[in-house]
DNA sequence: TATTTAACTTAAGCTTGCTTAAGTTTTCAA
DNA sequence: TTGAAAACTTAAGCAAGCTTAAGTTAAATA
């Protein structure tokens, strides 16, 4: 059984990855087809070809699970995709929104070792603009703190800003536009009941965040040690 | 008929335009699929599949030969290669032959939007590490002044280096190590009947090249005005 | 628990780009 | 000018990755 990796199969396996829960790993192939906007029907098809290379779990109606084998491969396209973004946006100035499609192309493409000076150039990057972790050339995650969610943040609180969640939308550069980053401190000061908005204080000005784009951001504790 | 570019109809049509002779502008298919490392059969199957598309011409037994938009979309793979490989050449400070093979990839990846940011990083350049021409977005090349190969070159005169074909030799990165650039200007000693090897003299000191090199370089003639 | 419906899979078939093998056309040398 | 060799094309078939349509299993509801 050769590792043939195709830009399809790689593009299944980091699709897994990314929709699967942190406790039941199984992602439905139905799941898997809308995400990647093929039918059913070629979901079930990859499942049994992964199935037989040894890159997921797989048992016709029970969904697709990654094996080590196959999260390692996933964890290296994420990886690549992660640089790319990076990389362009450092080097051309690029905002995240216009970077992310090229990577999603370009993260198929290159060789280990390109990966690789790219890695160096950006100096060795744990994570990319929205804070989400980049898996080093051996796969591993950077450790990660606990996070809440802005949705679930105590009010009064003091918090870092963590992760932006990278969906479709352009949040990233919405709130580079207002002048936040990764890492600035913040308080929750309200929480509006009618709507679930918040509103928090950042650099010494407010903010009120939508519920959607709220859950969207992940905060850590900034007083003291988290529990 | 959409012009719905592959990968593989980018390649075909990026290396029918590099076999081609400036006069002749035809290309066997045989030369091509043994170019290509794939079969004769396969190439003539793709030749009526261009040809379908409007981006050749070509009459069984006769060749092909690319048509004004053919040509076009052949400029435009170049361009993408040559800029990709410069971009990476800059940035990450890699040598021309670690770049090439990367190039041949990504050739066929990046957006225009991205493309024509690299070429503005690059600052437009018409010439890449090479002296090859780069087209420009509207798929013109630049001017080109008339040049002789070192092999062609008349013994005791002055000339620039303005080319270094690019086969599949290190040759560029050779010259490099040597302390070699483009535009440098140099003075033919020398030619051993024997083997064809040329002498010159490249900032005061001497360098002897086979013919097999000398075949590489070309040159533009450096006293006044060329004829 | 039985049955309907939703979720999923299998089957058949398409397209792209390739292969090998068989068939044509050119070309070139006698 | 002809006929063998070289050059090229066509035919048949394969793999990957998709589609739609038909079939199966699981889940949900009565």
């Amino acid at each position: 059984m050769e590792i043939m990796n195709t830009i399809s199969k790689e593009n299944y396996l980091k699709t897994i990855y990314q929709i699967k829960k942190p406790k039941s790993k199984k992602v439905s192939t139905a799941h898997l087809a809308k995400r990647l906007e093929v039918s059913n029907a070629a979901t079930s098809d990859m499942a049994k070809k992964l199935f037989d290379l040894g890159l997921v779990k797989y048992q016709p109606y029970r969904g697709v699970e990654l094996t080590a084998k196959g999260e390692k491969l996933a964890l290296n396209v994420i990886r690549r995709h992660r640089l790319w973004e990076l990389f362009l946006i450092k080097t051309l100035n690029l905002s995240w929104s216009e970077v992310h499609t090229e990577a999603e192309r370009l993260e198929h493409q290159a060789s280990d070792f390109l990966i690789d000076r790219i890695d160096e150039y950006l100096d060795y990057p744990d994570f990319d603009p929205h804070g989400d972790p980049i898996p080093n050339k051996n796969g591993e995650l950077p450790v990660q703190p606990d996070s809440v969610k802005l949705t679930a943040a105590e009010v009064g609180k003091f918090y870092f800003i963590h992760r932006v969640k990278n969906d479709d939308i352009k949040l990233l550069d919405y709130l580079t536009e207002l002048g936040l980053k990764l890492n600035m401190q913040l308080q929750v000061l309200s929480r509006l009941e009618f709507d679930n908005s918040v509103r928090v204080k950042i650099n010494n000005k407010e903010h009120s965040f939508s519920e959607k784009i709220a859950e969207k951001l992940s905060l850590v504790s900034a007083d003291g040690e988290k529990r």
